[in-house]
RNA sequence: UCCUCGGUAGCUCAAUUGGCAGAGCAAUCGGCUGUUAACCGAUGGGUUGCAGGUUCGAGUCCUGCCCGAGGAGCCA
């Protein structure tokens, strides 16, 4: 290879054509027809076929072929050639090959192959089109979610991972020890955190990894996932549903016209999330109960919606459905009571269409002090822990509102999966923490 | 934690009523000058998840265990 010739990734092939160009990457896959050989090669930028004719390269490098196994490294140098018959609509016309390294029995083949089998070699599996296809979707999304709120005037404030107690105080925490301190415990939420940030900074957000020991073995849990979560000094509950509205109508139309290629990939069906733009349907837990029993659920009033409820409600709109007050029963400690309803909470989910479910919890925070404390006591969690969240009660108390967004269930939603564990890297689960 | 289903070649699966464990892909070797999960021919490849039991004979039936998948509950 000499200098002179440029090395390029394969996604700017076009940027060359009829130009000798050098791509380093991995074999994907080669055929032949004897004297003519084609070999596939990805570089993480795109996949590009090369092309060798016999008596039209060195026996050396036409031999080299031979050699080359499903994902062994190489270096290809040849002529950018435009031709329709080439994934991609171009081809590199080999001129020399270097071989970096030899993969031998690469487990994961172009055919079939079972979960468990996928999941033992994920760190392999991100080589194949269609997970590299969902971790860029995944990029992209929290690309827009960032940017959508730096955009806004929101400062990101991140919350500790390692907590003395637990946010809800319902949820199973991962325990580890803390030096002399005694116990600690894996975040579930930062929102607590984000609370008082936002007292500081007006608009805040905070998004990273949280964690949930619970034993749940779903198509939508993982033990370890990522949430942001925006926070809004001044916020009512429909300033809160105003924001969450926004948020994912900025999300999903930025996939859609930065991830069309991907979402082709997956055969994502777009025209389902062309519709998610404002104003979403807002229903009141009351009529949210109302369409269950129009759909012939048996639904006891005061439960939380389960699963099948969830789907019932979003399949009636072609676009998320923000489903608001709550009864205080079935939610966290720190929601403010409706005034007129205290036994309903200022909350609200938002459902993803097509039963892909809650995507979003969200509500106005109890700011009363005295009430807060009484919250507290209701839910037998101890004070101590709380102390600095009451102070935020103390010091200059006002409305305030946020939300958490579950990140891989919005990557599952909007790539159209059927299951979370593909849109994490290394997903966590009840069953799983390898590789 | 509970309910349901599953575990056979490296991978995906088949095997009739309990009767010689098989196919495709992958691997190896050979053929093919435009292939698109290329194709054609040949070869090698097995502790049927583990431990017991019934039987002349168990992949198949029985008991226990292990592992996995889907769902419920709970949640994002």
């Amino acid at each position: 290879m000499s200098e002179s010739i440029p090395v390029t990734m394969i996604a700017q092939l076009s940027d060359f054509n009829d130009k000798t160009v050098t791509i380093r990457g991995w074999v994907y896959n080669k055929r032949s027809s004897g004297k003519i050989h084609f070999l596939l090669v990805r570089d993480g930028s795109g996949v590009a076929q090369c092309v060798a004719v016999k008596n039209q390269v060195s026996p050396d490098v036409f031999g080299m072929f031979d050699l080359l196994t499903q994902e062994s490294s190489v270096a290809v140098t040849g002529k950018v050639h435009k031709d329709d018959r080439a994934p991609g609509g171009y081809e590199l016309q080999i001129e020399d090959m270097k071989t970096v390294h030899i993969a031998k029995d690469y487990p994961i083949t172009p055919k079939e192959h079972g979960t468990e089998f996928l999941m033992d070699h994920r760190h392999l599996w991100l080589r194949s089109s269609r997970q590299h296809a969902i971790l860029t979707i995944r990029h992209r999304i929290i690309k827009a979610v960032r940017e959508f709120f730096d955009n806004k005037g929101f400062t990101l404030v991140d919350s500790p991972i390692l907590t003395p107690a637990s946010v809800e105080g319902t949820s199973t925490l991962f325990e580890t020890e803390y030096f002399d301190l005694g116990k600690a415990y894996l975040t579930q939420s930062g929102q607590l955190y984000a609370e008082a940030a936002a007292m500081a900074f007006g608009k805040v957000y905070c998004f990273g990894p949280t964690f949930r020991a619970e034993k749940s073995k779903t198509r939508r849990h993982l033990t370890e996932f990522w949430m942001v979560e925006p926070e809004v000094a001044w916020a009512d509950l429909n300033d809160d549903m105003d924001l969450a509205e926004e948020f994912i109508e900025h999300v999903v139309q930025t996939v859609l016209r930065q991830s069309a290629e991907e979402l082709k990939l997956l055969e994502r069906d777009v025209t389902k999330l062309q519709p998610v733009k404002r104003p979403f349907p807002r229903l009141h837990y009351d009529e949210a109960v109302e369409i269950l029993k129009k759909n012939g659920v048996e639904f006891q009033y005061g439960n939380d919606l389960g699963g099948t409820d969830e789907t019932i409600i979003s399949q009636q709109y072609d676009r998320p459905v923000m489903v608001h007050h709550y009864p205080a029963a079935c939610k966290a400690f720190y929601m403010k009571r409706d005034a007129g309803r205290p036994d309903l909470t200022l909350s609200v989910d938002v459902l993803a269409p097509e039963g892909y479910g809650e995507i979003i919890g969200g509500s106005q925070r109890e700011d009363d002090y005295d009430a807060l404390v009484k919250r507290l006591e209701e839910n037998n969690l101890p004070r101590d822990p709380f102390e600095w969240y009451l102070d935020l009660r103390k010091y200059g108390s006002v409305p305030h509102s946020g939300f958490g967004l579950g990140i891989e269930r919005t990557v599952t939603w909007i790539c159209g999966l059927d299951h979370v564990r593909e849109t994490i890297p290394f997903p966590r689960m009840i069953y799983r923490n390898t590789p």
